[in-house]
DNA sequence: CGAACACTTCGGCCGGGACCGAAGGATGCC
DNA sequence: GGCATCCTTCGGTCCCGGCCGAAGTGTTCG
C-alpha cells in the first residue's frame, strides 16, 4: 500500500474499480452477512451481527461500507436498521463468486448435512435455487411452456394456461417493472434456473401450497415429504432437453 | 480477524467460502494483475508487475497466491514465467465484477477515449466483448442463424451455412471439449454475448479479415475504417429482436 | 565459463483496517 | 418520565499483509 505512485506506474488507469467491491466481499465478516441476506429476507443490524460472529460495533462500521458501495440498502423501521441486498445484481454477483469458489474446491466445510439440504433447494434472494429449482425450470421448458429468447425468456400460451390452471395468476408480477424472467446460473447444478419475477411468483406459489417451509435462520427451503412428492407430480423432472443441433 | 472463536460464533459454516476469492481480487495490485490476463493472453510475471505498478519481488508473491488458488495457472518457459486466466469462469466472475462495479458508478476513471474504446470492442478472455460483440451477436440471431435452447446456444443449419460461405468452418472448434458456444453478459453492454469456443472462432475471424487488431498492450480490439464498415456490412444491426409474449 | 537476465525467497518495515468496550443518540414500551 | 433496547460513534489496540531491497536460484547467451 506503500509508495505507489498515483498516476506514473503501470497502466490501471481505465475501466471499473473491480478491487473496491471485492475487497468489501473479501472480508469473511462482510461475507458472512451478505451470504445471510442472500436468503432475500430484510436482516436487522443486531442479526447480521450475530451472523457474522462479531460486536454490533463491528457490524454498524461493515454495514456502513457495504452501503456506500451500494451493494445493501438500509431501511429503518422503528428503532431496528434493516438491510437487503440491493437489487439482483449483488444476489447474482455473490452467486457467480460462490459457484467459483465451489469449483476451485474452495467450500468452509466438508459437505455436511446443512450442505446437502441447501443443494436441493434454497433461496436465492428472492427466487429458488438448487436441484429443485433446476428441475421446475427444465420440467417447464420441456413441455414447451417456456421459450428461451436471446433477451429473455418469456412464457407460452401452453405456459401461461398451465400455470394458470395451478392458480398462478402472473398478471401482478408481470406488472411489477422489474425484469419479468430470466434464467440464473445455479452454483450447486451448475445449470440454470428461473429468475425474475416469474422466478419470485413461483417460489411463493411454492411456499402458499405448503408444499415447502423456509428455514427461520438460512437460505434452505425444505420440503415435507407430500410436498415433495406433489412437487414432483406438478414439474415432473424433464428428459433432458437435448440442444441438438438444429 | 482478532478474537474470532472459530466454531462458536454466528453460524457461517456451511456453504463456499467466498471472501477467500474475493480477499484475492479485493488488491488492487492483484486486481490489475487479472485485469490484464483478461485479454487471454499469457503474460509474464514481469509483465505483470509492469502492469500492478509495483516491483518483481511483490508481483511474485501475488501470484504464488492466485496460482493456489486456482485462479491463474503458470506456466515456465526458458527463464520466463507465463501465467494465464485458469479457465473461463474466472474471467466470467471478472466480468460479472466489472458489471456490478460500473453498475454501482465505482470506475477508476472519468470515461476517457480508451474507455471509449473499450466500450466498443474487446477482448474478453477468449472472445469478443462490446459493442461490437452485442452486434455480432444479434445479428447473427435476429436471422436465425443462432438458436436459443435452455442449456445452451447452438448454429442452425442456415447460421452454419451462413458462416461456411464466409470461410468460416467450425469443425476444427467444434471438436474441442470446451462448451462450444455460450452466452456471455457483456458488462457495458448490459446485453448478451457470444462466448465458448463459437466466440472464440469469431474473434479469431474478426483478426484474420484483417478488420481490426488487438492493442498491444491491453484488452481494446481496434477497428480500421474499413474493417468497420465490412463489420457492419457482414453483420448488420438486427432489429431489436422483440421477446414478444409468445 | 562468466555475465546478464528473470524470477523467487527472505527479512524487516509500516499502514490500513478489523476488532472491542464504553459512551452517546434514537426509539418504543410501561 | 423513566427505562430497556437497538444501533452508532469514538478511542485505542493489534495484527495481517502489502511493500521493498538484497540475496539466492536457475536459465540463456556470448
Amino acid at each position: 500500500m506503500r509508495g505507489r505512485v498515483p498516476g506514473q506506474t503501470g497502466r490501471m488507469r481505465d475501466g471499473p474499480d473491480i478491487s473496491r467491491i471485492a475487497a468489501l466481499l473479501g472480508d469473511p465478516g462482510r461475507a458472512a452477512m451478505l451470504t445471510a441476506l442472500l436468503s432475500g429476507k430484510a436482516l436487522t443490524a443486531g442479526e447480521l451481527a450475530h451472523q457474522a460472529g462479531v460486536t454490533p460495533a463491528t457490524a454498524s462500521g461493515h454495514l456502513a461500507q457495504l452501503a456506500e458501495a451500494g451493494l445493501v440498502r438500509p431501511w429503518k423501521q422503528g428503532r431496528h436498521r434493516y438491510f437487503a441486498l440491493d437489487g439482483p445484481e449483488v444476489a447474482g454477483l455473490l452467486e457467480t463468486l460462490a459457484g467459483l469458489a465451489v469449483g476451485k474446491g474452495l467450500t468452509r466445510t466438508r459437505t455436511g448435512p446443512r450442505d446437502a439440504a441447501l443443494r436441493e433447494c434454497r433461496v436465492c434472494y428472492d427466487h429458488l435455487a438448487g436441484a429443485r429449482a433446476v428441475q421446475l425450470y427444465s420440467s417447464l421448458a420441456g413441455r414447451g411452456f417456456l421459450a428461451v429468447t436471446p433477451e429473455t425468456v418469456a412464457v407460452t400460451a401452453p405456459g401461461e394456461a398451465a400455470l394458470a390452471e395451478l392458480g398462478l395468476d402472473l398478471a401482478p408480477w408481470r406488472a411489477r417493472k422489474r425484469a419479468f424472467c430470466r434464467l440464473c446460473l445455479d452454483w450447486s447444478e451448475r445449470r440454470p434456473h428461473l429468475g425474475g419475477a416469474l422466478g419470485a411468483a413461483l417460489l411463493d406459489f411454492v411456499l402458499e401450497s405448503g408444499w415447502a417451509q423456509r428455514a427461520r435462520n438460512d437460505r434452505r427451503v425444505v420440503f415435507s415429504p407430500e410436498g415433495g412428492a406433489a412437487f414432483d407430480a406438478v414439474f415432473p423432472a424433464a428428459e433432458s432437453v437435448t440442444p441438438a443441433s438444429i
